[in-house]
DNA sequence: CTGGGGACGGGGCCC
DNA sequence: AGGGCCCCGTCCCCA
């Protein structure tokens, strides 16, 4: 299973509708509005849309299901399901090199430091904008048409796909505040939130919050007696595949993981 | 060394 | 077709 989506079956017919949110918690839209981000000059370039609802809403998306959400299953996070326990703990990786969590940087757009995430950092220097990406497509494989990206070896079977990984190269979405880019709105807003402070996750247990959605994930799992990860050697579990990764190279287990 | 939080990226699905 | 959202995952840093 390449990726586990298990848990996004339940939401397949059963979305979060936010705009029900919004009625039920009328607050919402008074605690977060665009006049507020401007307030704190935190407003960004790439306000495609829903910046607004989409932040204030969201609070209310890790109440206990009992007051949010009048199915069982369609609660907001279920981390203890087993279909969502059960995602391949070694699925991705392949990838990830560098980061782009760099400080804020008093230069515009496209400028990245060492840890840059991105496979094509290069590529960056010579950025077009999304207008002028040309997709390359090879003509050698019409049955299985491949959509190449000409920043870097990557190739897709989408154009769909190619244009959402050129986005990465472009970075469209711009944060005016200490001009970070982005390949997505919703990156972008939740980098936002690191300017503004705001927290619409909150943990149901211990009512910490947090900025990013898989931020409280990975806290949930902090409350769970049986952790995500298993050694397969001594069971001991951990809360992250990086906890059992260093356990593991760390000598209890020679192979696992 | 371990555990946890912060920040972020990518692919897939739904509308 | 494109935008928005979701989940999974990673890396870095700190206690």
């Amino acid at each position: 299973m390449p990726r586990s989506f298990l848990v996004k079956k339940y939401f397949a017919k059963q979305k979060p509708n936010y705009s029900e949110l919004e009625c039920q918690n009328d607050t919402c839209l008074e605690n977060y509005t665009l006049a507020d981000l401007s307030s704190v000059n935190t407003t960004a370039t790439c306000f495609t849309t829903g910046l607004v609802w989409d932040l204030s809403v969201l609070p209310t998306l890790y109440l206990p299901a009992s007051q949010t959400e009048p199915s069982a299953n369609t609660g907001p996070l279920d981390l203890s399901s087993p279909s969502s326990l059960s995602s391949n703990a070694s699925s991705s990786g392949e990838e990830d090199e560098g980061r782009t969590s760099d400080p804020p940087s008093p230069e515009p757009v496209h400028t990245y430091g060492p840890r840059q995430r991105m496979k094509c950092t290069g590529v960056m220097a010579h950025i077009s904008p999304p207008e002028e990406e040309e997709e390359r497509e090879t003509p050698a494989t019409a049955a299985r048409p491949a959509f190449l990206c000409k920043h870097c070896p990557k190739e897709y079977t989408s154009l769909g796909a190619l244009k959402m990984h050129i986005r990465s190269h472009t970075l469209p979405c711009v944060c005016t505040t200490c001009g970070k880019a982005f390949s997505r709105p919703w990156l972008l807003r939740g980098h936002i939130r690191t300017h503004t402070g705001e927290r619409p996750f909150s943990c149901p247990h211990c009512n910490r919050a947090f900025a990013d959605r898989s931020n409280l994930r990975a806290h949930l799992q902090t409350h769970a007696e049986v952790k995500k990860y298993q050694c397969n050697v001594c069971s001991r579990t951990f809360s992250r595949m990086s906890l059992l990764q260093k356990h593991s190279s760390s000598g209890c287990c020679s192979t696992s993981v």
